[in-house]
RNA sequence: GACCCCAUCGUCUAGCGGUUAGGACACCACCCUUUCAAGGUGGGAACACGGGUUCGAUCCCCGUUGGGGUCGCCA
């Protein structure tokens, strides 16, 4: 077999849409999973509609996804004078033919085609009028007017349409500049791309591409087109979900390769749900797609985020407060790194995101603020402290074991059974004490990560603040 | 409207003629428990419909319905 190219066409004419990277990751998926190669091209070959913004915009997402290509991104706009010269070519073979039909004109085939139920608009009125080099018009291709045009497509099997049903479309236009369909033909074949993966909006496409292809004597791709996805309210995805940019993700905290291992299992079921993109790579197929298309379901995305959140705080824990800080734009102290590394386990179980998981962590990194953001957390404080005997545990500290949560776990619990109170009577206040909410770790594990003098200096602050207002005593003494 | 495509729990999917239709997310309950989570156990939840083919259809064929895509001198 020759050697496998796939390659992701985007045009830069707005965001790069989670769609979007499906198809860039099948692309690679596939291309990896039989040592071929992957490539990016910009399709900018209507410079009315492409933004330098929009082209450095799926650069910068390409890149965080690291799906950038295995070649220097190439532009389509820079190779003008290639596809010219194949629509010349094709002219002199006789294949094609100039036309001068007006928008206006071809305007009023529209609605009588439409009207008449016909699939083809353009009647071919200049097919064979010869018309001269000189004068104002477009290239057209003379599509078959008889027989029938068969894909062999991957993913969606055998798909046939009659030739008579499409257009003979236009090739250059009016100013010389190429269109898609040329352009795309040709730099798919001279980049030697042997397998078009796409998503199924360009189905249609495929059969007319093919007759250029033919017309030309390029070698044919195989095809695959994959159903596109759906928006969760099951209305169809687009560039116009401004929100579904990826850059979006991005800025939510999701992590790339999450992010990606959720698309992939949109419409690919083969092995664990949880993958990583090498281990997909071992056993990806195309033909094993589905062609059934997907809606996104974000509860699901997040749940996956939050996996590989866990297992990085797991495996990793340097590794994800690096891009903890990447995310806040933010360089911890190496204080403020010890004490993440020491908490960032608990904290990951209860975050999806790298957001949530920076929120969360604040609990290490400041010092609560009396009086409280979370009121009921301080009602909950004020109301058990008296009976809580925080300043004894104060005392003690210095006393305890802070080299792990275990046996922190211990010394509390003695001091608990000392009371004669539940766990909770001195649990609650105490981690209100040292985080100043009610949703954080378990408090042996945040005493163990703040350590002997942070958790000490919450404790005085925060019956300081108790005695403040309600002339509860501050130390035992 | 014409053409092309699609159809298993709410969602993502497994299934490739004979299964108690499996898993995951979400949801609910219980367990664990010092809060919030995580984790564990259990539960509800699907073959769109109608015809064939067959001893037997989720699976094959044909319709219907529903959904999507395309119909640009956009890509």
């Amino acid at each position: 077999m020759a050697a496998i190219v796939t390659r992701f066409a985007p045009s830069p004419t707005g965001m790069l849409h989670i769609g979007g990277v499906r198809t860039a990751l099948i692309n690679w998926l596939f291309a990896r999973r039989y040592g071929g190669c992957y490539l990016v091209r910009i399709e900018d070959t209507d410079r009315k509609r492409s933004t330098p913004e929009a082209i450095s915009a799926i650069e910068h997402d390409l890149r965080w996804l690291d799906l950038q290509g295995d070649a220097a991104i190439g532009f389509q706009s820079t190779r003008l004078e290639r596809h010219q010269e194949v629509a010349l070519q094709i002219l002199d073979a006789g294949k094609a033919y100039r036309c001068q039909c007006s928008p206006e004109e071809l305007d009023a085939m529209r609605s009588e085609a439409r009207a008449a139920g016909r699939t083809r608009v353009y009647d071919r009125r200049c097919r064979e009028a010869k018309l001269a080099p000189d004068t104002q018009c477009v290239v057209r291709l003379k599509v078959p007017t008889s027989g029938e045009t068969v894909i062999e497509d991957i993913i969606q099997g055998s798909i046939a349409m009659e030739n008579d049903h499409l257009d003979d479309y236009i090739l250059l236009r009016v100013d010389g500049t190429p269109t898609y369909m040329l352009s795309c033909v040709v730099d798919d074949a001279d980049m030697g791309i042997s397998h078009v993966v796409r998503g199924d909006d360009h189905i249609n496409n495929a059969f007319r591409q093919l007759q250029l292809i033919r017309a030309v004597n390029f070698p044919e791709p195989a095809y695959a087109h994959l159903p596109l996805l759906h928006g969760d309210d099951g209305a169809k995805l687009s560039k116009r979900h401004g929100a579904l940019g990826i850059a979006h993700y991005q800025e939510q905290g999701y992590l790339p390769e999450a992010l990606l291992n959720y698309l992939m299992r949109l419409g690919w079921g083969k092995g664990e749900e949880i993958l990583s993109l090498s281990q997909a790579a071992e056993i990806f197929d195309l033909a094993e797609m589905s062609k059934a298309p997907a809606q996104v379901d974000f509860a699901r995305l997040n749940y996956f985020n939050a996996q590989y959140i866990r297992s990085l705080a797991d495996h990793d824990a340097d590794g994800l407060i690096d891009r903890m800080a990447e995310f806040g734009h933010s360089k911890y102290t190496s204080l403020q790194q010890g004490l993440l590394r020491r908490g960032i386990l608990s904290l990951s179980q209860r975050t999806e995101t790298l957001q949530e998981l920076i929120l969360a962590a604040e609990i290490y990194l400041k010092a609560p603020k009396w009086p409280l953001q979370e009121s009921k957390a301080e009602k909950q404080f004020l109301s058990k402290v008296p009976n809580a005997g925080l300043d004894q545990i104060r005392v003690q500290c210095p006393d305890w074991d802070f080299s792990n949560a275990v046996t922190l776990k211990n010394h509390i619990e003695q001091h608990v059974a000392k009371h004669g109170v539940e766990f909770g009577q001195v649990g609650q206040p105490l981690r209100i004490a040292l985080t100043g909410t009610m949703r954080a770790p378990d408090i042996s594990e945040i005493m163990h990560t703040l350590g002997c003098v942070e958790v000490q200096q919450r404790i005085i602050s925060a019956l300081e603040y108790a005695h403040k207002v309600m002339k509860y005593p501050t130390t035992t003494r």
